[in-house]
Formats: structure tokens, C-alpha cells, sequence
RNA sequence: GUACCCUUAGCUCAGCUGGAUAGAGUGUCUGACUACGAAUCAGAAGGUCGGGGGUUCGAAUCCCUCAGGGUACGCCA
């Protein structure tokens, strides 16, 4: 495809040397309205090497680029040097490209080689999967798909929370009020009954809580009894969670999760204290990080136990031994950014010079209306359930406004579940957010459903005019102002996926695609194309499958399925 | 108490590494279905970018400060 930026470098660096090509490129902007050019080069900074006033030099510039194929009008707007695009440059290169590339449009291979560690979703076993795992669980994904989509080698790990004093906690009360056959119908409502009596009941008698201790003990040390019992819960738990996978068409490509590693700690305490950075303080063992302006880093307990810190620089150095990552990426909630600072630190002290590629990518809070989310006093929205009464929701929809469709279910399935999805991944992921049901089952505007719609639009355009990829088109018909707007859209997404992996945010492509199909719909209302004039039918119908094959791709990158009817 | 994060239209949010007149959606009001799919489109109204300083040719964007909200701070993860 044409790099018209890069052209736009070359015309620059012809006229002035004072400026490297990066920087000539990096100041590349695109003007407020593209009625004022497509790029556009400030003068400003030149104005200080050639002790003249910008808007002098955009001018002496401007008067130079008369003649270019890839332009077809420079002129200057004060200090500004502006470019306007060839219109039908561009249509036929996004469209040759996306015609050869299919679903492979945006893809590339500047990840070749490398390996990328995702780890995301990582709920606690024998506790729900609420609605506030669906952050980490989304957002993971979408990401791991940009980076395997940019040609990096990925690794997808669901870390869970399969270990701890919690789960001596979940034995003990099981051991005391357990009864395993009411478990196996209902395992995380019946473990999570346990989980909280256990709570209430070790408030009022202290005696409990060294009993969970006793049992976590007990598992760490083998006992058969306790192994037994934390397997069967794990593996109940597992399958729990899979549903929600399922709906959701996440895959991991391991669950190596806290107990993965309970044995890889002693060593790494051994290390730290090789290398003196172990302080010894109220009977506990901490790495000190006053200097760096952090609270110190618990990382051995007054009973000799580890924490996760320990765990987490465990995981860390046995992935870069097991998988050599150039990315070890952490999708957790911005409520552990200290903890993250903190371990990625110690594992810099240590010496390791890959503590660098240690990423935590943190995300914001969700709460409810009444207050936070607490698992523990059982205010909670279960995930499986928010997915669920969407796809009702939708379901209701369907039946109403295109009650002969086929497989009505599995697109009621495919809308609502996206439709959650996508308002996930349609903001920067920082933001905290209050869940609302009203916002969440809302399917006009900028929402998932909107998107899928205008897909299901062009397909069914594609599948009535008869579209034939094989077809010659003259693009030169494709002149309007829409026409083009939405080829410049097509042609910047390859781009946008780059931007969205460097800040691991998805929500670029969200934003992205969300674009795309309002300038489609306004396209769509406003020219007809299934039409008579069969070469601008043609013509017509290739922009309409440029613009399903890039939502189509986009909604992929993000983990929503686009159904050709809906 | 200390550190970090957030604050843009009634509501929910965009605004690319500072750049040309601050944009969407939603809600409100108005208009378009015997129409290529109305989960759509067109239009109107709606903003001292939390307040105040500073840096700069230029600040919603960077720095300082104040206010409001949130999160985290040694034996949970």
C-alpha cells in the first residue's frame, strides 16, 4: 500500500537538511478538517534555522511541490505546509490492499520473532466470576489478539488464584460444613456460601483462622487429604469458569496459576538474600525501596511464608528462563500498581536488565450503583449472568424485528455478548466506571450492536448485488466526499492497530470501526448502490466489502463475532 | 499522613508525542420507512475544558498549586 507520509518525508528532506527524516515524520499532523488537506507540515520549528517567519517558509515550501503524482494540490495555510491527498491514489491503493489481503488486512509481521507473555483474567478459584473480572478478561484478550494479529509469538496465561491461606480457609470449612454432592450441582454458589460462612465464623472465633492456617500448611507440605481436596475444587471451579470462556470464545494456552510456582519461591528468597537485599524487620523479611520512594517489598512472612510479591518475581524469572519473553505484559487493576512497581524494582535490583519488559497494563474500577463490588458479603454481579440477560435482551430484538432468521440463538448470542464486550473496550482503560444495566443493554449508537448492524447491512448489499471480488473496477468513481472519507478511514487502520498495541489500548480500534460504520450508514442513506450503472455498481459494491472486511477484521481484533445476518 | 490516578456539553466519553474554529454518543426538540435491513439517517439546542498561577510563537494537552472524587500503603491476593 502507499505510504503517503512517507512521501510527504521524501518532498521535505529534499528542500530542508536541517531536519532527520524521523523528525520530519513525527511532525506529520493531520489538520481539524480534512477540507484544509490531508497532512500537513507546521513550520514552526523551521523558523528558528532559517531566522524567518513560518509562514514565510510554508509558502517558499509550498511552491516548490507544484508537480507530484502522489498530491494533487500543496498550497500553505500560514505556517502550515498542507497536502492534499490524490483521491484516487488512495482508493485504488486501500482497495488493491484490501482486496489482496482479505482478513489479513492490517495484519504485518513486525512482531516476527518476538515472544509476548498476556496474562489476564486470572479469577480466584471457588470464587464467582463477577462483573468485575470482566475488565481484565476483555481487555486481555482483545490484546493478546492485536499483538498475535501484528505477527508476535504470544502466550496467553490465565494465573489462578489457585493457591493461598484462602484455600486452608475453603478446606477448613469444608472439612467442617461441607457436603460434596450439593458442591458438585453448584460448585462456585455452594463453595462462595462456604467461603463467607467461614468469614463470619472466624470473626467471632479466632480459633478458625489458625485452622486455615494449619490446612494451607497441610497442602504445602503434600498431605494426601488436603491435595485431594484442593484438585477437586480447582477442577470444579475450572469448569465453571469455561462457561463464561466459552460465551466469551477465549481460549488460554495455560493455566499456570499461584500454585504453579509455590515451589519455585524458596530459590528466589535464596537469591535475595545472596545478594543482600533481604532486611530483616519485626521478624518478617522485606527488600527496603525507601530510596526509590516506595514502601518496602514484603517478601517473607514472621512464619517464614511467602507472599505473592515472592510469587509474582518467581513467575517472572521462570518465564524468562521457560519462554525468553520480549514482553512479560500483566493486564491487573490499577489497584495493584504499587504492588507492580514494587516487584518489578526487586527484580531490577537483582540485576535482571529484563525487569524493563515487565509490563502491567492497569485498568479501573468497576462498582455498582450502591457501592463496591465485596465477594466476601456476597454483593456481587455474576458475570455469566450480565452475558446472559444480553443475550435475552437481544434475543427479544430479533424476535420482534426479524423473526425469520435462522439460528436465532446463536445470533442473540453473538449481538449480546459482543454488545458487552464492546462498551467494555469502547474507552481508555483507566477509567473507573459504575456498571449499569440501562447502559449495558443498550443497543443504539455508538454500541457493538451498531457496528454488527452495519455489517450485516453491507453483506446483505454485497449478497444482493452480487459481488464479485474478481471484478475490474474503475475507482475513479469513487469520487464523493463520503467515498473518500471512508477509504481514508480503511486506509488508516492498518495504523490504528499499531497505536493500539504500543499503548495497549483496544479501544482505538473501537473507535476505529465505530468511525467506519457511521461514515458507511451515512453513505448508505444517502447513494444508492445497488443501482443500474453497472460499473458504478461495481465500484460501489467494492468499497461496501472493504468496509465489511475491516469491521469484520476489527470486531475480531477485539473478541466480537460479526454475523452476516442479525 | 505519604504516593499514584481521575476531573472536557444534563449524562457517558473522544480529542493522536502541545498546534489551525474543542468533537461524538445518549438524553431533549424536529424531520425521513409502500425505500439497497429504521439496531439507521438528517437537523436544532447544549461547553469560563474543576479553580488559580507558570512555561511556550502556541496549552484541554507540559510544570506548580488549590479543590473535589478514587486507589494503594509489612505479614491477604
Amino acid at each position: 500500500m502507499l505510504n503517503f507520509r512517507n512521501k510527504i518525508v521524501e518532498l521535505i528532506k529534499g528542500e530542508v537538511d536541517s531536519l532527520s527524516r524521523e523528525e520530519i515524520e513525527e511532525s506529520i499532523e493531520t489538520p481539524p478538517s480534512y477540507d484544509m488537506g490531508d497532512y500537513a507540515f507546521p513550520a514552526f520549528k523551521l523558523s528558528k534555522v532559517f531566522k524567518k517567519a513560518p509562514n514565510i517558509i510554508a509558502e517558499e515550501l509550498v511552491s516548490k511541490f507544484d508537480e507530484n503524482p502522489y498530491f494533487e494540490k500543496v498550497e500553505s495555510a500560514g505556517p502550515y505546509v498542507n497536502f492534499f491527498i490524490n483521491k484516487s491514489k488512495l482508493i485504488e491503493t486501500v482497495m488493491e490492499e484490501i482486496k489482496e489481503k482479505g482478513n489479513k488486512y492490517g495484519s504485518s509481521d513486525i512482531g516476527e520473532g518476538k515472544k509476548v507473555i498476556m496474562e489476564y483474567s486470572s479469577p480466584n478459584i471457588a470464587k464467582p466470576f463477577h462483573i468485575g473480572h470482566i475488565r481484565t478478561t476483555v481487555i486481555g484478550n482483545a490484546l493478546h489478539k492485536i499483538y498475535k494479529f501484528l505477527g508476535f509469538d504470544t502466550v496467553a496465561i490465565n494465573h489462578l488464584g489457585d493457591y493461598g491461606t484462602q484455600f486452608g480457609m475453603l478446606i477448613a470449612a469444608y472439612k467442617k460444613w461441607g457436603d460434596r454432592e450439593v458442591i458438585e450441582n453448584d460448585p462456585i454458589n455452594e463453595l462462595l456460601k462456604l467461603y463467607i460462612k467461614f468469614n463470619e465464623e472466624a470473626e467471632k472465633n479466632e480459633a478458625l483462622k489458625d485452622e486455615a492456617r494449619y490446612w494451607f500448611r497441610e497442602l504445602e507440605e503434600k498431605n494426601e487429604e488436603a491435595l485431594e481436596l484442593w484438585k477437586w475444587i480447582r477442577k470444579i471451579s475450572l469448569k465453571e469458569f469455561n462457561k463464561v470462556y466459552d460465551m466469551l470464545n477465549i481460549e488460554f494456552d495455560t493455566y499456570a496459576g499461584e500454585s504453579f510456582y509455590s515451589d519455585k519461591m524458596p530459590k528466589v528468597i535464596k537469591e535475595l538474600e545472596d545478594k543482600n537485599l533481604l532486611k530483616e524487620s519485626e521478624g518478617a523479611h522485606l527488600v527496603d525501596l525507601e530510596e526509590y520512594g516506595m514502601p518496602p517489598a514484603l517478601i517473607k512472612k514472621k512464619d517464614g511464608s511467602s507472599l505473592y510479591t515472592t510469587r509474582d518475581i518467581a513467575a517472572a524469572i521462570y518465564r524468562k528462563d521457560y519462554y525468553d519473553f520480549y514482553k512479560n505484559i500483566y493486564v491487573v487493576a490499577s489497584q495493584q500498581n504499587l504492588h507492580f512497581k514494587q516487584w518489578i524494582k526487586v527484580v531490577e535490583l537483582m540485576g535482571y536488565e529484563w525487569a524493563k519488559d515487565c509490563i502491567h497494563v492497569p485498568f479501573g474500577m468497576v462498582s455498582l450503583e450502591d457501592g463496591t463490588l465485596s465477594t466476601r458479603r456476597g454483593k456481587v454481579i455474576f458475570l455469566e449472568d450480565v452475558l446472559n440477560k444480553a443475550v435475552e435482551s437481544t434475543f427479544k430484538i430479533i424476535e420482534e424485528r426479524n423473526p425469520d432468521l435462522d439460528n436465532k440463538e446463536e445470533v442473540a448470542k453473538q449481538v449480546g455478548v459482543g454488545a458487552v464486550v464492546f462498551q467494555e473496550l469502547f474507552n481508555q482503560r483507566i477509567k473507573d466506571y459504575v456498571f449499569s444495566w440501562d447502559r449495558t443493554l443498550s443497543f443504539e449508537g455508538e454500541t457493538g450492536p451498531y457496528v454488527q448492524y452495519t455489517h450485516a447491512r453491507a453483506n446483505s448489499l454485497l449478497e444482493k448485488g452480487k459481488f464479485n471480488i474478481e471484478d475490474n473496477v474503475d475507482y475513479t468513481l469513487l469520487d464523493s466526499d463520503i467515498e473518500i472519507d471512508i477509504s481514508r478511514l480503511l486506509y488508516n487502520f492498518p495504523q490504528v492497530i499499531v497505536d493500539a498495541m504500543k499503548k495497549n489500548e483496544p479501544y482505538f480500534i473501537t473507535r476505529q470501526i465505530v468511525e467506519i460504520a457511521k461514515m458507511f450508514n451515512k453513505f448508505y442513506n444517502s447513494s444508492p448502490i445497488l443501482i443500474e450503472d453497472e460499473e458504478l455498481r461495481k465500484s460501489r459494491l467494492m468499497l461496501t466489502y472493504g468496509v465489511k472486511e475491516v469491521i469484520k477484521t476489527g470486531l475480531g481484533l477485539l473478541g466480537i463475532e460479526a454475523p452476516n445476518r442479525m
